[in-house]
DNA sequence: CATGAATGAGTTTTCATTCAT
DNA sequence: AATGAATGAAAACTCATTCAT
């Protein structure tokens, strides 16, 4: 017996849409645990109550805002990869970091919000973790494809995803007044090429 | 007028240790917001009450639980360090990385709940700024006691501690069935060494 | 002004019957306070605003299904007091006994359900004592017209009617293993024969 | 792990007590569903936490009340058991019966109440049920101690329990205005010694 | 210092009822 | 008449913090 509402007309789906754009915006400014569900429906414009017409819990929610997430950081990279034509490591690496950068620009805080709640939530860990298989094993496949030797190629990937993605914290955060970021990039750029030209 | 007491008598002082020990075990297990002061308390083998006569406010053991946690990490790198006694990066290298990985076994999973409430706590933001910032410095110093060209010193010191950071992240939760984390092991270590010896 | 509709239309009688119906089963088999409207409201295949257009509230719901159940009961009772023609107790009383089982084998639960609520809601307390009172005076009524004493007469039905009821109730729940019931049915039946007859 | 406290200190008794006596009050005027935490908490003088300090739950404060009800009536029928010397089922039976109607009037509202959520409540059908069991074990346990013929002993004690019972009822709440009680007790009573003597 | 019972504001969630369409 | 989304008051329950002992 499915108690939660499948929208199918417009406005339903505007209004699971703006319970879900104010759970992202709350998340993300006080974090899951710093939010109510009174806030969330002040926020969105709707009664408590409704909410649950869209959202068995909370925790369905944060699920939806974790899709959400998923996919507003996703879409961009997987962008870079389709448009990619041919292998050039000097070329591609510097416009992945660029578009990462923008992606983490715009989810940084929600990022770090969602995975903080991956040790006490499998659901949520699972995520993140299908979220890097996807991303590695899609990178890999267009590498290979585009003739790109496989020994080690998903270390090799994964570890570069990891390395832009620390980069991208810290580049977003800009926490270290001793650090030149821009510096950092061309390393990062550099470590890169170098794992898939040597 | 402080209310908090500056334990001086032994019997104190063990007594805060113990609810500081119960503390991190409980926040490894549940998470902050998963552990209330009852069950801290429960642990610790004391009374509700008097967790209230060692901290002023269930945050204020979360900042000693940080301290702590910023203790056992840090010491053991610093040790690292202290027994450098020539730059011999093929060396050195790997022997900070097994290091690393040693800490994260121990530390990984309260790590990951202390660094999930950087978005939320700005103290806790701050720690962990700080942490990577004295990490740095002192191996920055190190190496440029010892000789190092500073040219992007900083900078190179800090990726490497990114870079080992995630990966050590990776290696102790294990999480992705096609890495073969010993080749990405050696991965990491070549691509620190080459960035200070290029 | 009378807001609740006096369906005087077939679709419309026919839709009071569907929530009726719905709730009727609903509360017996998860009682009053387990069922909600919107639950009536989907086992009746309607939606949960019209409910409100047939009923005033959930209580006037409950009226009518109590309603529904007094003439369920009520009916074969009274049927089989129109078939009697001549007072042969020995013949009369099982039959009556028969036909109470099989009243409370289908109704059982929801008589239940509905006399649960009598310690709180005044007029579902008055329609069980109207019901017990209507039983009582026809019955009464028809043992004077055959020739009956009326010697403590009153009494005599209404302890009949009550013995009747706590036996039907025991019959049909069966909780004791260490009651024959068949057994207790002839007790049950000497008993009442005794009454009228000594 | 248990959380509901077991309460050692007399204050602590007494203040369990409380809780147990305000939600006893007041499901005996409102009924279960009608009663919620806040109205026990006020009328036991307690704060709303610390009942849950006492009772895991709602349902946890409803087993305890229901204990107490079981205990009220049990009480005083043993009793009346315990003081049978020999079996002279004319002086007896009326003291059982005038015992019965005791124990009735004093708890006929909270029996009410409680038996009305036995279609609801697997324990609390179970309490009933065990109940009826102890008192016709007792009962027919006593009987043929005294040397009462053993032929159907279960069913007329339980019969007898049946009888009186739906008369106390009657009686008690008195909503017959036709019915003669007194003589209709007369016949209850004959009903009964005639089960055992003939 | 120490206890653990007590507080009560705050949280999630439900649901009878209303109302725009 | 009919729909079903929307409302919001109220419910059960939790927990950081206080306080009488």
């Amino acid at each position: 017996m499915e108690k939660v509402r499948q929208p199918k007309q417009a406005r339903s789906i505007e209004k699971k849409r703006k319970i879900i754009d104010a759970s992202y915006q709350l998340f993300s400014e006080v974090g899951y645990f710093g939010t109510n569900t009174a806030q969330i429906a002040k926020r969105a414009g709707v009664s408590t109550g409704i909410v649950y017409g869209y959202f068995r819990d909370k925790r369905d929610i944060l699920i939806c805002v974790l899709d959400e997430y998923i996919n507003n950081v996703a879409s961009p990279i997987f962008a870079v990869f389709d448009n990619v034509t041919q292998l050039n490591y000097e070329e591609l690496v510097p416009k992945i970091l660029e578009e990462a950068i923008e992606a983490h620009k715009k989810n940084s805080k929600i990022h770090e919000v969602l995975h903080s709640l991956t040790p006490v939530d499998d659901l949520v860990r699972k995520a993140f973790i299908d979220q890097e298989d996807m991303i590695t094993e899609k990178f890999a496949q267009k590498l290979s494809e585009h003739g790109a030797k496989t020994q080690g190629l998903n270390e090799k990937v994964h570890l570069s995803m990891n390395v832009i993605q620390s980069f991208c914290h810290e580049y977003v955060f800009d926490s270290h007044s001793y650090i030149d970021y821009d510096y950092m990039k061309t390393l990062v750029c550099n470590i890169i090429i170098g794992l898939f030209t040597k």
